[in-house]
DNA sequence: CTCCTATCATTGGGACTACCAACGATAGGT
DNA sequence: ACCTATCGTTGGTAGTCCCAATGATAGGAG
């Protein structure tokens, strides 16, 4: 009997990553912001960081930081200044603005927690996500792994 | 205390997706086939379908199904032909090869599912897939279901 | 101090997934 | 005969993840 596809974890992963991110994606769109960009006001929230320090913590790649803080700069909610001690680095804080902001997105993310674990009871809920944790990968860092083989023969 | 994001199910997911993904497009990678065009032809293995009705099993959009139709088909592994009681439609089988190398793919298949449940033991993987089963969104069909807004403004 | 190497932010680009829209061909009902 | 729906194809968009090259700067070795 062969594994069936449905029964596959990473089918299954696949389906609620898909269902996760869509809530996820549509409830910061009324703030005009990806969950990117709110991972990355969360990761501000305890204080400034250099875009590089900003994408290893949240697992993005340099140009991607860059491009996030473009827009989370343009919106004012955050502050990009040189690093008066490291002129090569840019030093992203929270605006009043962003600060501001902070709680409402983490409003938004604790409702699409409780509806993405709708179906499940709370111990389930709890259940899922200590299972989910220990599949992570043990933290590898984006832009600092080696490279991946791409681009696959597309006749 | 608010969420954080490295509990937020969400992120877990979209973690535990990536990797199970990348193990997946690996695997598959050495025999030339992506995750969808396994896909097909498991769903192809017990009969031939047409496109349409492939892309609602899949939950693939109809153009995704031309072109993994197209991929397949250029390597011999299904055959596409007009449906002689209904000329809108292609009717796609698998060839003698394409069921050959089934066999193949699910092996590489289950390699994987091994490889990303590997940190759990058999009754928590056992546990997790059933959590997620419950978690996956109630069959909407690709190319179905009615649009989401798509756009956001751009800077 | 000079040179070498590493890191920083930026820019440009590629691959892949998931979508949508428009087209012409065909079916099927009225 | 007409209207509507479906089929496959083509072309395009948005978002995510990643790599490479560039120019500025830092820091250490000599």
């Amino acid at each position: 009997m062969p594994l069936r596809l449905a029964d596959a974890p990473s089918w299954l992963l696949s389906r609620a990553h898909l269902r996760a991110q869509r809530l996820l994606s549509d409830g910061f769109a009324e703030h005009d912001l990806r969950p990117a960009h709110y991972r990355a006001l969360a990761a501000l929230a305890e204080g400034g960081l250099s875009q590089a320090e900003l994408g290893r913590r949240l697992m993005l790649d340099r140009k991607d930081v860059t491009l996030a803080v473009d827009h989370l700069a343009e919106r004012g909610l955050v502050d990009r200044s040189a690093d008066p001690a490291d002129r090569r680095r840019n030093v992203v804080t929270l605006t009043d603005a962003g600060r501001a902001l902070l709680p409402r997105l983490e409003h938004t993310l604790e409702s699409v927690q409780r509806e993405v674990l709708a179906p499940l009871t709370e111990e389930e809920a709890r259940t899922l996500t200590h299972l989910l944790r220990r599949l992570a990968p043990a933290d590898e860092a984006a832009g600092v792994t080696g490279p991946r083989p791409r681009g696959r023969s597309r006749s």
